[in-house]
DNA sequence: ATTATATATGAGTATACACACATATGAGCA
DNA sequence: TGCTCATATGTGTGTATACTCATATATAAT
C-alpha cells in the first residue's frame, strides 16, 4: 500500500461512503436500469439521483447508455458487486470478533 | 447486497475516503506503531493525527494500545490491507479496460 | 412544429467535515 | 509534589458536499 494506491482509493472511497450512491449502486445490480427505475427504487428525488450518477459516472463506478428516451446506467462489469460483498463479509466476521475480545 | 449492508458499508467507505486517514492506515501497516511515528510518517500535524486517529477507532479500524507513555496503534488483523490492495488490483485493471473501451 | 416525457444542470442553502490553535489529561521521573 | 513528554479534546473557522427548486436539454409522438 503506497502513496500511489491511496490517491487512486480515497476518491473511490469516497464516492461509496455516500450511503444513498451505495444504495443506487444496489439497486443496480448486474442489471441495466433507466433513471426512473432507479428514482423509484430509492425513493430519491430525481435530481438527487441525477446529481449522485453523476458523481458515480465520472468515478467510472457506472456506464449511462441511452435507449430511446430512458438512459440506462449499468456497473461496469460485476467485479465491484463483489468487492463490495467480501468487505461486508469482513465487517461481519470482524465485529464478531470484537465482541469476543475488547474495546 | 441489502439495505442492511449499505448501511454496514458506508460508514466505512466514508472513514476510508478521507486521504489522510488511509495514509495513517497504510503507515501503520502490519505493525503496531505510537503516535508519534504516525506523525513523522505522515508530516501531519499532532492534533490532525489524533483528530483521525479517533474516528478510526470508534470506526474499529485501528486498536490503541497503551505502552508505558506512548499510545501505540495497530490495525486488528491483516485482512482489511488485503481487501485494500485487492481493491487496488481491481482499479489497475478497470481503468486498463476503460482505455482499450470508451466512457 | 408543438407537446409530453426522461434526464441533466445551475443556483442557493444548510449541514458536515477537516484542520488549526489552545489547553487538558495522563504517564513517568526528579 | 512538581515537571516533562506523549496524546487527547474543545472551540472556532473555512470549505466541501448533499439536497431542493427551478429550468434546460434531448428524444419521441401527435
Amino acid at each position: 500500500m503506497s502513496l500511489k494506491n491511496v490517491n487512486q482509493l480515497s476518491p473511490i472511497f469516497k464516492i461509496l461512503g455516500e450511503p444513498n450512491r451505495l444504495r443506487i449502486l444496489c439497486s443496480l445490480g448486474l442489471e441495466c436500469r433507466p433513471v426512473s427505475d432507479i428514482v423509484k427504487a430509492t425513493g430519491m428525488s430525481q435530481t438527487n439521483v441525477s446529481f449522485h450518477l453523476r458523481l458515480l459516472r465520472e468515478a467510472g463506478l457506472v456506464r449511462p447508455e441511452r435507449r430511446g428516451p430512458y438512459i440506462y446506467y449499468c456497473l461496469p462489469n460485476g467485479e465491484l458487486l463483489k468487492i463490495l460483498d467480501q468487505f461486508s463479509k469482513w465487517l461481519d466476521d470482524k465485529s464478531y470478533k470484537m465482541d469476543v475480545t475488547e474495546n
